[in-house]
DNA sequence: AACAACTTTAACCAAATGGTTAAACTTTCT
DNA sequence: AGAAAGTTTAACCATTTGGTTAAAGTTGTT
């Protein structure tokens, strides 16, 4: 059976979004997109601005999901460190726009998308920040790590979202130089995992 | 003498557009934020995707043009990394959204804008990879680092960027639990220099 | 077959948007 | 003062946009 029209449209309507932006999309992009009557958009969804945010809020828990789930895990901290930014790129190999999309959003100054979305997603940074301070906490009474603020540690790892934000600029300008965007990726997963380690080792 | 209503145009658009983005802003926002006539914005300059191309084109420089200055000193190589995150940061503090910016431009598939913007954007993160490249041979050369690939110590350095493309979720998350947002940047910067001082020292 | 519920379509609408223009106003030059 | 050039304004226009609706088509139930 293949999927409903409701689907199709939530699926156009994530791809259409990620790649041009609330904005930048129309609902005609989306229903030429999925294929369908421009009208089943509203029926289904009953305005751009609902459809967007249910878009929003899947692409948002797809991201913290597995994040969540990994640092909970019965591993060594670095373990998880490597999970974390394994997570991050398998994610991002798969919806390159999402940090420019995610981070779009918070742009709008007084929209009432922003209200809706923005507290929600707030919690869910919040419960990641948390949850990664009790795991530095854990690794450093158990003499694993030196301290370090969630924060600082957060931010030492963006450099993959910053990567897959710029993803067009990286491949123009270093295509023309060998490497791929696999190979700087993977590359700068290795580098960024022994920068850690050897700041954060005791 | 007071400015004249073309740089008053242009400073409202640069405004507008970083707050917006190219397809959240429109020329009555343009007009409206500089106070004038919103015909003017045609008069001076011809159309909005050609007001967005000069705006666009000076932020670009903007962002290179002391970056450049700054590689070309005569100075330590980690006073050059120093200098370079310190001009990152005041640049970012002056213009918060530059990154989001920048980035956004990028990501719309087969405009006019981006075919016109994207060559000239990419010749100037050329020109830095490529006098960063240069700047990290010499430091080699001289025994003061290790090597490095240009893109891979660009990558490490790119978390200041996410910290300004994130900062309205790190002052909503952070201002709960007591330090600024200025404290956040200063602290990283020191972490990052620290971290990267680290590495690289031979 | 007939009825009801759901789904899809084409046509339509009001609001917003980028852009144009002719006329009014101001400045500059002679 | 007066012509010429540059500047500003209000009114207007075509296109695009998100959204609605009535009718047509489909599916399921009795």
């Amino acid at each position: 059976m293949s999927q409903s029209t409701e689907d199709t449209i939530k699926e156009a309507a994530k791809r259409v979004f990620l790649e041009k932006g609330y904005h930048g999309a129309t609902t005609r992009d989306i229903a030429k997109e999925a294929g369908i009557n421009r009208a089943l958009v509203n029926y289904y969804f009953r305005s751009k601005e609902n459809l967007f945010a249910i878009v929003f809020t899947e692409m948002a828990e797809l991201y913290f999901q597995k994040v969540f789930s990994v640092l909970q895990q019965p591993i060594s901290f670095f373990d998880k460190l490597d999970f974390l930014l394994e997570e991050e790129i398998r994610v991002h190999f798969k919806e390159p726009q999402l940090t420019t999309f995610l981070i779009d959003q918070s742009r709008q100054p007084d929209s009432s998308l922003e209200k809706l979305l923005t507290p929600a997603f707030n919690l869910l940074v919040a419960n990641y920040r948390r949850l990664l301070a009790e795991q530095i906490q854990k690794a450093v009474d158990e003499g694993e790590i030196i301290s370090i603020p969630p924060d600082q540690l957060l931010l030492l790892m963006s450099s993959v979202k910053y990567l897959f934000s710029s993803k067009k600029i990286f491949t123009d300008v270093c295509n023309q130089s060998g490497s791929s965007f696999e190979e700087l990726v993977r590359n700068h997963k290795t580098l960024l995992l022994s920068v850690l380690r050897s700041h954060l080792s005791k």
